[in-house]
DNA sequence: TATGAATGAGGCTTCATTCAT
DNA sequence: AATGAATGAAGCCTCATTCAT
């Protein structure tokens, strides 16, 4: 008696955008652990909804998949959109390397599948990730502190790479996912260092 | 009765040897061109086999798969192998990106595509492969043509997700993947260069 | 608390009735245009109200279909009746003629529907129907203006059978309905005269 | 031992043309008692063979309707053509009669079921069967055995309309569709016969 | 009482694999 | 041994109906 103050138990507020969230949040669970071999059925007891609902929410396999994706990239250039236009090259770099490095890492399995799936034209859902890179490598090649020769699109390119490596699952096993961007910030910046210095 | 048994054996042998290879090039095409989404009927197809032949090859799907990895990693190790055992680091490094560029070119969606769909059991497939280039990573470390404190495992790492990498495709486009193998050999031999050096 | 028992209670009532009778209206519609596939759904968006006024007004589809069948069968048989009752054979076919093709001409692509979904269920809704075209035909055969060897019941499937044929839509484009009530009454004067006959 | 002078008794030969013909036939038995409401497992059931089989065969629901509609089209029209072409237009139509009933009659609910489900598209497929009528009627009437001013598209219209009629089962039960041809022949000549005509 | 989100049984279809020829 | 038709388990999706708000 004293508990039906609260809010009501046994089910709470049918929110249909909490269950829209519940989704996502079980489909990228799901996709993470087992790449894309997970049935609808099971993200949505996963989410705890029948798979009606699902559909409601997202019109097909496909559009759940996009949504997912596009989420996360919002996600993650939200986060880099910031540290590029408010930081120096170096910081900027390593503020990219952690928040990438974190967000594919949620992704486990699904990061490799979709690529591997939608081949090219999830490509272009990279496209402006990339470019973000590319922005902060030239930079700092014009600014002096990276090398005034370096292969811009090349170590982009390499950086995306490895961000979406399944090695960095087992690189990570000592140092967790905040100990590898550190090595792999430490790792570029004195990759791309200019040829006359000799610490970054 | 007992010559029957003897022709023909060879003649059949000869037969299945040569569907076999055909098997697996066309596989090879196949999954190259569209990744995982390839039906066991494409396949035989486009070996101009029929299914049933295929299966007589190869037990189901997942051994042709092994196969292909098998064949493919035995081929690009034979070419490596050599370079790493007779060259400096320096040249068998530029010999490694090159062989494994070329290799890995031929793949096109498949390299990621079988990754991705494989996880961590696949990745046991390129241990082989990433002890190479950190053999070579280490020795170059050791004779200081590398740097010293190069974080060889992450560089090796760095590597092989370049190579396998669905950006690679672009990169190749201005000077095929003979140039794409100088670029890359170039990026790298400059980021593991020792501290002291101002040129590699 | 009395009085909120009554004024509110006459309100809804007649809510009640004029969602009621929306929802013939739009399942109708919606049945006529597209004969039976149509969601519940889209009756209920159709008249403006929830899928679960619609499922208060009418336990499940078959109910609704039914009682879009009653509602039209009851329509069609008060406009008949007067007219099989108080006129002569030939005038009363007439009528017959042209309340039937008005009212079927309504339903369109769903009088078919229904009847083949339903098979012989709801043909059992049109006997009341057929039974009254049967006792016009008896009757102008027993009065000498049709035929004396009229074989009744094949003339009045005859009849009925057009009334719902999906052919109507296209012998009314020119002549409207009305025109095409007009035609048919001619032919079918004409079918069934008496043999001794040269004019109806 | 003596039966294995015949045909292997285990499963007569796979012949994939035998299967297709069993699936349509199945098919046609299938929605002829029951219309639409006919699942592709049962179909699949009842012809003896796997989904998967019928799905070789015909590519969906739609298709295997389809085909099923062809078949019955073409056996139909070729039954017709014949008559048309060379009978006297009376006994055309007569002819036309009782092949229309006969066809029609071995389709039972799906007759009604397709048209009710496709609606005006497969009312196409029944123009040539439509124009043929129309083409023996006009020449009965060119010819002084028809009335002259018969409304030719309608009379065609309502003889076509009878023949998908659900009112066919009910009529045939006394003399089966033999004698109902006989009925509806006798009925149509003399509704068509000129005016001033005693006896057909 | 009205609403429409949620439910899930059930239908359609695919494709790896088997098997008769 | 080669062929490709046949198989059917399994996955995606729809839609009549229910139920919490």
């Amino acid at each position: 008696m004293t508990e039906s103050l609260h809010a009501p138990r046994r089910a709470e507020r049918a929110d249909s955008a909490a269950n829209r969230r519940r989704i996502l949040g079980a489909a990228r669970e799901a996709f993470a652990a087992r790449g894309l071999d997970v049935e609808m059925r099971e993200v949505a007891q996963r989410a705890g909804v029948g798979v009606g609902t699902l559909y409601r929410h997202f019109d097909n396999r496909e559009r759940l998949l996009d949504a997912l994706l596009e989420e996360t990239k919002d996600e993650l250039l939200r986060r880099i959109e910031d540290a590029v236009h408010t930081e120096r090259p170096a910081s900027a770099l390593r503020a990219m390397i952690r928040a990438s490095i974190e967000t594919y890492g949620q992704f486990g399995a699904l990061a490799e599948a979709v690529l591997a799936h939608r081949g090219v034209r999830s490509r272009e859902g990279h496209a402006e990730f990339v470019a973000l890179i590319e922005e902060v490598l030239r930079r700092g090649a014009a600014e002096g502190v990276f090398r005034a020769d370096l292969d811009v699109p090349l170590a982009a390119a390499t950086l995306e790479s490895l961000f979406i490596s399944g090695a960095l699952l087992e690189l990570a096993r000592d140092g967790g996912y905040a100990g590898l961007a550190q090595r792999i910030s430490d790792f570029f910046l004195l990759a791309v260092r200019p040829l006359s210095s000799t610490s970054p």
